[in-house]
DNA sequence: CTTGGCACTCGGATAAGCGGAGTGCTAATG
DNA sequence: CATTAGCACTCCGCTTATCCGAGTGCCAAG
């Protein structure tokens, strides 16, 4: 899509003021807020075409005009000017990671940093193991059945879980199991180990080493389980969206409530934005998601080490600051990378 | 306060009513509901003087009567008759504790459970471990200057916890320093092994074993942090909320999810109710907590082998069918209490 | 004590009227 | 030909008036 300058600068003047005012935005108060000394007669006509391509649209007669989910579009691709970040804020949110290297609560923090600067809701992916590298396994005797089982994987990430056995195992035999595998699997992706336990396990379990059928029988069901993705989102500040004017009908909050209760849809939405890189927004109904009708979501991956592995992002109206939030995400995802990798720098 | 037989049955029947429809009861709809062949104008007499003592009041002159806060106080004090639970609904609620030994789990099973057969908001105190005993510690080194530290408590509680060191240990180091604490500390109070080792330090450090410093060095910092209490509040089914017709108003909403964001009040009044035995309910304002003005609490406390350790409960709104919630509260503090009794009964 | 009757009150729904903001069209202008 | 002033028109939101129904309180009779 074309338009000439003047068309253009109107179009992003009445986004802008519709984005601060939350108003239908008239002839008159635009023309005045136009630098071009236009009449406003002269405002309607361009509005009149601007309504023709269906970048904007009135509510009815005689309001003003609002953008139209292409609207939002055409300025959120052509007329956005970034808003730098206050330097106040990104000391903040520097200071929000420095001295944590913890790259569960690195999440955590990312996301309540989100909806806290934004004001909006803040939300991550948070990978799977599908992809991490198996680092380190140990298993602790605590009941007679019952083993519980630490798994390291290489980002730093620790997962314990208890896990009845058959029969009950010394803890000899459970240090043997574990160095067994930290031996065996060490650097390999889970999905390796997985398939190397399936390999183990089709032997005759008479020819099998003692010390492997140990390690079979205690961490079998563990990968078993654990191989299924796992993927989830973390979600902050939901109570946010209930200060937003253009969320105050019960209803809309409902479906949205509703789709953070299931997080299937957020989901596959930060999914898809993985595998884009830089910034991916979704306005309205773009997303396809009916839950998210009146939310639009500005999304950005992070990574460790150079590898995408997950997204960040704000949901919010569709009215929001874009100019404001995108920034922010961007930022907080170059943050959170940044945390991520010096944390596992310093592992060795 | 004593009222006469029927004015009992008539109040029962109006908070009844009103629990049920939400409206306003007048004389005419009263009388008719109830089988005692009244007049709507006895019975606007005996509301009168139920106005007057404070249970019953209208919104308006033309409106029937509502239950005041201490009307409902009254009848959930006296005149409440508990709804047995649905077989059902029993069933569905034992299964979804059967075949889960994690206390972890079982708080967050326990929290979902009661969000979604009240459709209200479930809660869950989780217990700080200041009360719990120290059952097994596990170091693991991550990379040259940290380590990952596991404490298991006697009631089946895993926490894990990366801690920066000062120097470089050894894995065999780390193997010494967690059976001098596996050793000397098994059994004994978290706070206990806190003054234990606040006692170490202030020995001379050259009289020290090599062991114990190891030891104080890598631990020291995790019960140094960890004491400070750590209860916690679980929230499942806020979104619930949502759908109840009372809490329509967003400043209400807003209110409420404040409160469930920073946890302090929730915390408190959970807190509260574990020094009583048996069900608490806080009606409206009857709390204090001006955050939960519009909304009552039904609690009860669990115990982990006879000691009680934390509460669960559901928060709704005031016109809410306490004959069906409560029994639902009861039911799954007895049932969490009895898988988290279990589960550790399964630990030697 | 109970009841029927009656005047009264109040909220909610509906309709009417009004002012303001904004539009679209047309004709005049540079 | 783009721009502009003028003007009739539309529609929303607000206020006011009206009416109806539900419910009350009170009184006098049973």
């Amino acid at each position: 899509m074309k338009l000439n300058d003047r068309a253009e600068t109107l179009l992003r003047t009445l986004v802008e003021l519709y984005i601060n005012e939350g108003q239908p935005v008239g002839s008159r108060t635009l023309a005045r807020q136009l630098k071009l000394n236009l009449s406003p007669a002269t405002v309607r006509n361009v509005m009149s075409d601007l309504e023709d391509l269906g970048l904007i649209h009135s509510p009815h007669t005689s309001a003003g005009r609002i953008p139209t989910q292409e609207g939002y579009r055409f300025f959120v691709d052509s007329l956005l000017r970034i808003k730098p970040l206050e330097q106040i804020t990104l000391e903040e949110m520097q200071d929000k990671f420095s001295n944590e290297s913890d790259p569960q609560l690195l999440l955590t923090k990312a996301s309540e940093l989100l909806s806290q600067v934004t004001h909006f809701a803040g939300v991550v992916l948070i990978p799977g193991q599908r992809s991490s590298l198996f680092r380190q396994i140990e298993f602790v005797r605590l009941a007679s059945q019952r083993v519980l089982t630490i798994l390291i994987t290489d980002d730093g990430r620790v997962q314990n879980r208890v896990i009845p056995t058959d029969r009950s195992y010394a803890a000899s035999e459970l240090v043997e199991a574990a160095n067994f595998f930290n031996q065996v699997y060490a650097g390999t992706s889970l999905a390796d180990v997985r398939r190397g336990l399936l390999k183990e396990m089709q032997k005759d379990s008479d020819e099998m080493h003692r010390i492997t059928a140990t390690a079979l029988a205690v961490a079998g069901k563990l990968f078993d389980d654990e191989d299924d993705g796992g993927d989830a989102v973390m979600l902050s500040g939901e109570e946010n969206l209930l200060n937003v004017p253009d969320l105050c009908q019960i209803e809309k909050l409902q479906k949205l409530f509703d789709a953070f209760k299931t997080k299937q849809d957020l989901l596959d939405l930060l999914d898809r934005s993985m595998k884009v890189s830089g910034i991916s927004i979704f306005i309205g109904g773009e997303s396809g998601y009916r839950s998210l009708d009146d939310c639009s979501v500005v999304m950005a991956p992070y990574d460790h080490d150079g590898e995408i592995i997950g997204t960040v992002g704000v949901i919010g109206p569709t009215r929001m600051s874009y100019e404001e939030v995108i920034p922010v995400v961007d930022v907080t995802a170059r943050l959170l990378s940044g945390a991520l990798s010096t944390s596992s720098d310093r592992l060795e």
